[in-house]
DNA sequence: GAGCACTGC
């Protein structure tokens, strides 16, 4: 502290310029010379809905200035975001302009990350991160003004905060909310908020031109390939920006082309091609951010992930095809598809979007003015209502709300999705029949977990396994994207073989943990996962979770001490494979044996997934991590169960002359994963 | 014998 207060002249001089300037560029926002009336209408209403378009300025100047007028004499300051990078380079950006250290005054929470202090009276944090607080401060009693950013993303958790903030705005007269959004839904909100007041800022973007094609494609990728060679050639420079639907096309439309400039030699400029998508290691995405060198072109072949997730500088061009993957779920079959699906409008602008950031731009659509104007669907539908309940429901229960049929969403889900969400509760157990919260539904509710992962958690203590549940929660909520497979046939099999080296006897679940503790027994080394395609930043995520979830086991007094070493290694795999079997028992397949399996619950038939390390060696009963249709009812994640574990596990759904009454009639060589080596 | 968009607690 001391030694920040020495006198230091020159630099003190430099910071007062530096301060000089900020305040300069603050005062040239858009936003500005809406201060006053903004304030005023904040004064006077409780809910306000702010329509605030792309560098506007509102989501970093709107909390200062309420700051400055002295609302944070009263709370805090909270805002919102749905990205976790958002929240920590807004909350960076702010506290630079306030002069402030981060964490200070300016703070930011986001999970695994609370940069805050008791002095932070302006908190930017992820919506998800606000819905955890939620549940230990139902009223947001610290919180003198709450503003929900980007809500016009629509995204799960902006969803369910909408809902509640809407509640406690009538119980709390002194809340202020800001509603922040892109001009196209400020008219539903404000009417979902009682139709409380809008106010609209200017942004500050370049102008697009869009063009469409004459006639509908039949080839979208070749398309957007024809096209960027068309801008290469033809166009000033400038770099280009593709969107397509995944992995795959981005590879197709790599090939073509690498193919189509090889033969061009000098004749033009180089193009440089850049695949990006999540799963996609971290040193290769950054090649993206890579300055284009002088006389090249760079093109960016993308999915979704640059509409809102990543920007990426000097895109001048946009090329887009009209589509991505989108999931849906079924709650009849609890199955979830991913599908390639028409763009709506909105996304459609999005993307035209990213080709103003610092220029004018241009904006090639893959399809027709007709099409866009007469088949694209205005919005995206929310996710709310197409994606699985199951963790929704169990966090509204454990607040307090429990007629969810009836409550005031902005956008209800589908009754039978609420539905198929509490059946899967009460079976189980987290619920009971009345549809209130269990003592054990109450402690799964603390896990940021999926139910059937939380069950299996909470139930790991009775099978003496919880520490290696935990790491199996860890490594199955990080998503399918562990193994790395490379884009080339050799390195392929490398891959696939490293990756049956972790089998383990019981099933996928058990190589996951196999994975972990390798990579652990390794000190955690990068060159580890790299030498068995592993990809690090999922088993770096995979570290964080398990030590989040030893600290919330702890307070729901789950005793995670290791007690494996008084137990035989099969033994101990047994155990774990009915602990997991008595969080998933709902998704219990038996053979059929012809290579496919019907599901115990509604006798769906589905085949386990190639990625399996279970795919050869078909067991007679299974329980599965999820269902995904893709070209097939695949299953993923796979042990090997008996059938009298279902019996004992779940006796409410499965009776034994149900399960094993046929059993005799099966012949005796359906192999067990025990059998294989 | 297949292929997985993107977030987030």
């Amino acid at each position: 502290m001391k030694n920040d207060q020495q006198p230091q002249n020159q630099q003190e001089l430099l910071q007062l310029s530096e301060r000089e300037n900020m305040k300069k560029v603050r005062q040239s926002l858009p936003i500005y010379k809406y201060r006053e009336e903004l304030l005023t209408l904040i004064r006077d209403n409780r809910v306000i809905v702010m329509v605030g378009e792309t560098g506007s300025g509102k989501t970093t100047q709107v909390p200062q200035y309420l700051h400055e007028v002295g609302y944070t004499k009263i709370g805090r300051i909270g805002c919102t975001q749905p990205r976790r990078v958002a929240a920590m380079s807004v909350a960076a950006r702010v506290s630079e302009e306030m002069g402030t250290k981060l964490g200070h005054e300016v703070g930011y929470s986001i999970r695994f990350e609370d940069c805050t202090s008791d002095k932070t009276v302006i908190k930017y944090m992820t919506d998800g991160m606000l819905l955890r607080e939620l549940m230990m401060e139902p009223d947001l009693a610290s919180y003198q003004v709450m503003i929900v950013d980007e809500a016009h993303e629509r995204t799960l958790h902006t969803d369910i905060l909408l809902s509640i903030i809407k509640d406690l705005s009538r119980a709390r007269d002194d809340l202020k909310v800001i509603i922040s959004s892109a001009t196209i839904d400020a008219q539903r909100f404000s009417e979902y908020f009682d139709n409380c007041p809008i106010i609209k800022i200017p942004g500050r973007r370049f102008q697009v031109d869009i063009y469409y094609t004459k006639a509908p494609e039949s080839d979208y990728i070749q398309a957007a390939v024809l096209t960027v060679l068309q801008i290469h050639v033809t166009q000033p420079k400038g770099d280009i920006l593709v969107f397509l639907t995944g992995q795959e096309e981005i590879e197709a439309a790599e090939e073509m082309l690498t193919a189509r400039t090889r033969g061009l030699g000098n004749k033009i400029g180089e193009l440089l091609i850049c695949p990006i998508y999540s799963s996609l290691p971290s040193d290769m995405q950054a090649k993206i951010f890579e300055p284009t060198p002088a006389g090249a072109r760079k093109v960016v072949l993308s999915t979704n992930i640059a509409e809102t997730s990543i920007t990426i500088d000097n895109i001048i061009y946009v090329i887009d095809t009209g589509f991505a993957k989108q999931t849906s779920y079924n709650p009849r079959t609890g199955m979830e598809s991913l599908i390639v699906t028409p763009i709506s409008k909105a996304s459609a602008d999005q993307r035209a979007g990213r080709a103003g950031r610092v220029a004018p731009g241009k904006c090639f659509r893959m399809y027709t003015k007709w099409s866009f104007l007469n088949e694209l669907d205005q919005n995206t539908i929310p996710e709310i209502q197409r994606t699985n309940l199951g963790s929704v429901v169990l966090m509204l229960k454990s607040m307090g709300i429990n007629n969810l049929v009836n409550f005031d969403f902005m956008d209800s889900p589908p009754p039978e999705m609420i539905v198929k969400s509490l059946e899967q509760l009460y079976a189980l157990g987290a619920i009971n029949d009345e549809g209130d919260l269990t003592k054990l539904g109450r402690r799964m509710a603390e896990f940021p977990l999926d139910p059937f992962l939380s069950k299996m958690l909470v139930q790991s203590e009775y099978y003496k396994c919880v520490d290696q549940i935990i790491t199996v929660c860890a490594m199955l909520s990080v998503g399918n994207t562990i193994f790395y497979r490379p884009n080339d046939k050799e390195k392929k099999i490398h891959a696939d073989n490293a990756r049956k080296a972790f089998f383990r006897p019981g099933g996928d679940h058990l190589a996951l943990l196999n994975v972990y503790n390798s990579w652990a027994d390794n000190g955690f080394s990068q060159n580890w996962c790299f030498e068995n395609f592993i990809q690090i930043r999922s088993m770096r995520r995979a570290r964080d979770v398990r030590e989040q979830l030893i600290l919330l086991c702890e307070r729901v007094e789950i005793d995670v001490k290791d007690p494996s070493l008084s137990i035989f290694e099969d033994e101990m795999n047994t155990n774990i494979c009915k602990c997991i079997c008595s969080g998933f028992f709902y998704n219990a397949a038996k053979t059929n044996l012809n290579g496919t399996y019907k599901t115990l619950k509604n006798g769906h038939s589905i085949t386990i997934h190639p990625s399996s390390l279970m795919f050869d060696i078909k067991p007679e009963w299974i329980v599965y991590n999820e269902l995904v249709f893709t070209s097939k009812e695949y299953v993923r994640n796979v042990i090997e169960v008996k059938g009298e574990w279902l019996i004992e596990i779940a006796p409410h759904l499965y009776k034994e002359k149900d399960l094993l009454g046929d059993k005799r009639k099966m012949p005796k060589n359906t192999g067990t994963s025990d059998s294989r080596n």
